[in-house]
DNA sequence: AACGGCGATGTTACCGGTAATATCAAGGAG
DNA sequence: CTCCTTGATATTACCGGTAACATCGCCGTT
């Protein structure tokens, strides 16, 4: 109250000092603009220098002083203004997301992982969605990311376009595709219940010898990763892939490859996830077909919904939390100039349920 | 190559003028930092003033200027700098998202298409995701929020606990839930065929009169919102809920409210969403009732993946992607002070699968 | 007692834009 | 022919911070 923007004695104005004059604020708080921190220096009697001093933590202040830009701080309820600091800093704390089929489990439960990641370090995701997933829309929404200044740039959607854009284009900031490994590292202590090995043991123990390959769309690198994993793994156990069918990720794609099929030739069906396999068992039961008496059918990613399918769904719980929050730790420490963390490949775990069975003879 | 940033001759002195002076940028493209309009008017011989009056779309400028500056700017490769734009207009071009359950259906749809119609405002969304609903996680999680300068905060979980932050909080910009309408409007010429009246009529006229409600949790006010949907319309036509249980949206919520269950009292479940009807059916399998033989299934959403249920899943299909474009409009609309959009109700479509069929005698 | 060093604080410049004001040349009126 | 007006452009101030440098008072030294 007592408080007033114009000096009107001596005392005032030596406190207020020849800086830069507000205008407004007339009461120390109310509907007006927030404080800055030259109305905290006004307020606690000190130059803004020592305010912003004391905001970035330096040791060096009197106590007396320290106790005055702290009640003045807490008065007048001063929150810093990021755009201010970043223009100088060049540190905006913002990471640009890109991402497509943001509906979709994976990319959403990633973008998730990733979000929550970035707040506890103190960033926000500037996200984008690409309708397409075009080249020239996805160089357009870099471009919008770009202008917004953000610090490092994360793609949640690792197809082969979003490759090529990342190679084509400059970025000035650190960028980076979330994706799975391309070559899954082994942990040699839990080699058998981890990944694609352990699913393909699993259905080999069951009697299996022949299966049906449902992919993923072979732009995507985490299909051609789950696909090569799947190859190796059954070269290994002496299983056969007698036939490969791509699909988009979807029950409907899962659902149309097994209908139009002639005649399956295998005994069970591996799917590249979850949603895949959800549309080829419904397609099977309208064959006439009983999973898994049958045909024993697999997934991957054990969506939350695959332990309620009917059967419920044998599939490999992929560790999309951990690969989300990853990557943004990495792209972290690359902004940062810190050491990067190792790459991790995303674990993997077999949970099996009652989609697989015993081979029939 | 010519052009240095100390002048040495009277010509580059004249042409340079006695702006402030840039110590960097040697060649016109290269490794170095971003052009500013100050190397633009540089390069083009003019203040940096008309060169931002030429980027405001200014028309009175002589064609000969005009040419010089969009020489220099394509020269130079000129992106805008936002943050400086933002420090000076107060406009940040970004929304505030506010989320939890992110890789849920229902709120990663919303943000899909929130995202899409921001980007096509020209906007971004910062997205905050909370780990936990309680309102210690919302308000930190605003205040971060608002440190990032937003010119409006968009919520996407509609919750008491969010809607009690909101009421609580002063944004200073504006903010907004998207949530379903709470009062359906009623498109009259389409009243049989949509929305909830029309999923009860579906059940009605297959003779069904008694009702297992499955609910949402009753603080999200979709959840509320399909409750109240759902007693209107069966008071109108005469069928019993004999019983409500609340679920939390997820397929294990339904499976265990059937799970328990020591009698159904229902020849109908009609369940909120279609993730704990998928739940539901498949605890009804394992009671040795089949579906829609004993029993009806009904969900509400409409995802993907509920065309491929075993059986298909008949259910409301609503138009996420609408309300989160509406909800987005309407903010941005607010932003602007231009006026609002009529608020619409979330249109649902019945779609009619094998999950429903003649209740048994 | 004069002085150098140093810790605490104040002053100025700067980030990259926009807004407001100033300048300047050309054209029209008196 | 001079003055005023006006359109085009230039200059300056400002947004809210941070960084670099300047200042000032107090201390111990010799």
């Amino acid at each position: 109250m007592a408080e007033q923007a114009i000096p009107t004695s001596g005392t005032a104005e030596r406190d207020a000092g020849p800086i830069r004059a507000r205008k407004h604020r007339g009461a120390t708080s109310g509907a007006s603009r927030p404080a800055t921190i030259y109305d905290v220096a006004a307020a606690a009697g000190v130059s803004h220098q020592t305010v912003s001093r004391y905001l970035k933590g330096f040791e060096g202040i009197r106590p007396e002083t320290r106790a005055k830009v702290e009640r003045a701080l807490a008065d007048l309820e001063y929150r810093p203004n990021l755009t201010a600091r970043s223009l100088t800093t060049g540190r905006s704390r913002r990471i640009g997301a890109l991402t497509h089929d943001i509906d979709k489990y994976g990319p959403s439960k990633l973008l998730g992982a990733a979000s929550a990641a970035a707040r506890d370090a103190g960033y926000v995701l500037d996200i984008v969605t690409l309708d397409t997933g075009d080249t020239a829309s996805i160089t357009q929404a870099l471009a919008m990311i770009a202008e917004h200044d953000v610090e490092g740039i994360l793609a949640l959607s690792s197809t082969d376009e979003m490759t090529s854009a990342f190679e084509r284009i400059d970025f000035r900031v650190p960028a980076l595709i979330a994706t799975e490994l391309d070559e899954p590292v082994r942990v040699e202590s839990q080699l058998a219940t981890v990944g694609m090995p352990a699913l393909v043991r699993h259905l080999s123990s069951l009697g299996h010898r022949t299966i049906l390959h449902l992919a993923g769309p072979s732009q995507w690198s985490a299909a051609r990763n789950r696909t090569r994993a799947l190859a190796s793994a059954t070269a290994e156990d002496g299983l056969t892939i007698v036939r490969t069918i791509e699909g988009d990720w979807s029950a409907a794609s899962g659902y149309a490859a097994i209908k139009v099929l002639a005649d399956l030739d295998a005994t069970a069906i591996v799917s590249a996830n979850d949603q895949m396999a959800l549309g080829a068992m419904l397609a099977l039961g309208e064959r006439g077909l009983s999973v898994p008496g049958d045909v024993s059918v697999t997934g991957i990613d054990d969506i939350p919904d695959a332990a309620f399918f009917c059967p419920p769904l044998t599939t490999l719980r992929m560790d999309l939390n951990g690969s989300g929050r990853d990557a943004v730790r990495e792209l972290i420490s690359r902004i940062d100039g810190s050491e990067a963390h190792d790459p991790r490949a995303v674990q993997s775990e077999l949970i099996v349920r009652r989609s697989t069975g015993p081979a029939p003879r």
